[in-house]
DNA sequence: TTGTAGGCGTTATCAC
DNA sequence: GTGATAACGCCTACAA
């Protein structure tokens, strides 16, 4: 592999002309420049950004810290990711760390050991890892961006999509399309979360003049007979977001089973917009949470950081309703109109 | 950051001895040891993979270069790449490349660059891109690995499912239920692919005394009035494979809107074994070409490259059947017997 | 068993 | 405009 030494001597100049005129350092004489790029193209030389980032104390790589990249909705983040830092030159180090076999602290140190630019760190909105440790890098000016976890800035940026909006979106659009009673589908865990979606749930609908909407828990592993669905029957319920598309595509096949007509007799709404809700029966009206945008977004956040430049501290995605067949059109006649 | 150096000052001994104790290329005084491992910890010194990759002429950073990351069947095997390369403390590169933005030269000059530890090409079973300009990677001793693609080996191992296999299975699961009339659906362009699949698809339901199945092409944007299920209907064909997952839901739904009862008086296999097959009404039956095991198999590969020990040229992974709503249980008598 | 010194390919600080 | 030269952190003959 040629190095500028090699191409300095071929070209008869010195290495730090070569290392200059590679990096817009320095205006060359035509002719300087002209040989220079002969010897290059003659010798193939390739730069080596291995030295360059030994020299330069940083290198072009951007890790991202996810727990698993099998799953569509990182994945989709990731790709956004993937696509900006291409743009800007440069690269992505995949961190899964779903399997838990490696510590914070291994985690951590891995990063430092390889230079990494920036880290991304990716994970459900509950997801509370990283926030002790994340310190130790920010300390040694590793910049950092937490995505998809919905948590307060503290050193570092936030990016996130308004998974509360959904809700609030989602109990808008089931008001509209005349549902009455309304629930809440959820698998979570953390009670902030459930509480802020409920509220931001029950909007609509009291604003509407209906009855606070019923928050319900599903058990992993819907069948027919579960709890869930009876529950949504026994409170005559007729419209339903779930807080997740594969829960929401389970829970529309389960219904049908039970004979329920969807949209007539009940809507569902799914919070995502991927593959999963055109291929269930109806098709799923889903909120979509801007997966691919927040990835690019959220990139940028580390650009800036890494390149010096000002950024936002929190950034929210708005999410977009989608609508398919699993709810009724809307009427023509808004609620409080 | 701490160097070896300042390790080496704060214990009292010679840079050389620190590097290479960390490199267990010595036995040292265990005196010496105890102060090495004090420093280390005072001081909190990590190694600087970048610097010694230089040295090394060798990072510890494999490539993965894939069409799209968020794609099941790329993540699912990238996800098992990440697993296997992490136990061995490599890192894991992803460069996306589906956009097109970046011509082959590029992408491969960023290899160098980086100088990787080796590449995996990961793409669909047709993909042939860079078959030409693989050489110039293994001429600069760059390992390489042919993910998911159905080629000879030339200069670099290749791992694929085996497609031709999953076909096999498909018809004799289908003859085995009882059907008589079969059909192979698919979205393929490479005619020698096609005709591989469709001759191996044809064995079991010529050993039955059956005809050859049906080829059907399937257009995109597949709808109820198209004219892959009119053929499918007016040739009376009660047993069908579908070479994509996705591909097999949406013709299930539109099957099931023609009226048509599955698994009764139609059987459905698709392709795959992702959540998509189980979301399904009725939940298909599918044929799981095991992508985080290619993955695995695939990230050992290059491992066993990189490290200089012995590999397969060749390796196909034989998948496997899951039978679900979509298909009959097989009859007790069994075709043959 | 331990130390010295040169070099991996690059950038950057000086001079000229 | 251009050229020596000294780092960056690590590894590794070679020497002691």
């Amino acid at each position: 592999m040629p190095t500028i030494k090699d191409i300095a001597k071929h070209a008869n100049v010195s290495i730090c002309t070569v290392s200059r005129y590679l990096n817009n350092n320095i205006v060359v004489k035509k002719q300087t420049e002209e040989r220079i790029l002969k010897a290059i193209d003659e010798l193939g030389y390739v730069p080596n950004m291995v030295a360059q980032s030994l020299k330069r104390n940083r290198t072009q790589n951007v890790a991202v810290i996810l727990p698993r990249i099998n799953n569509m909705y990182y994945s989709e983040m990731t790709a956004g990711i993937s696509q900006r830092l291409l743009q800007s030159h440069y690269n992505l180090f995949i961190f899964e760390v779903g399997n838990a076999e490696r510590t914070e602290q291994e985690i951590l140190m891995s990063m430092r050991e390889n230079m990494v630019a920036g880290v991304i760190f990716m994970g459900q909105s509950q997801d509370y890892s990283f926030r002790e440790s994340l310190h130790m890098l920010l300390d040694r000016g590793i910049p950092a961006v937490y995505m998809n976890r919905v948590v307060k800035p503290d050193g570092c940026p936030v990016i996130y999509p308004d998974f509360f909006r959904a809700s609030e979106l989602a109990a808008a659009h089931l008001v509209d399309t005349g549902k009455r009673r309304l629930a809440l589908v959820h698998q979570l865990s953390d009670e902030a979360l459930i509480a802020r979606h409920r509220s931001r749930f029950s909007v609509p609908a009291l604003a509407a003049g209906l009855d606070e909407p019923l928050l319900v828990y599903a058990e992993h592993g819907l069948s027919q007979s579960d709890a869930c669905l009876n529950q949504l029957e026994a409170q005559e319920v007729d419209g339903v977001f779930v807080l997740n598309e594969i829960l929401a595509a389970r829970l529309t096949k389960a219904l049908v089973r039970r004979g329920k007509r969807i949209p007539e007799q009940i809507g569902v709404i799914g919070l995502g917009n991927s593959v999963i809700s055109s291929i269930t029966v109806p098709e799923l009206t889903g909120v979509d949470l801007k997966n691919h945008e927040l990835g690019v977004r959220g990139a940028e956040l580390m650009l800036a950081q890494i390149e010096g430049r000002p950024f936002e501290p929190l950034t929210v995605i708005e999410p977009s309703l989608l609508k398919r067949e699993s709810t009724l059109m809307p009427s023509a006649v808004k609620v409080g109109c």
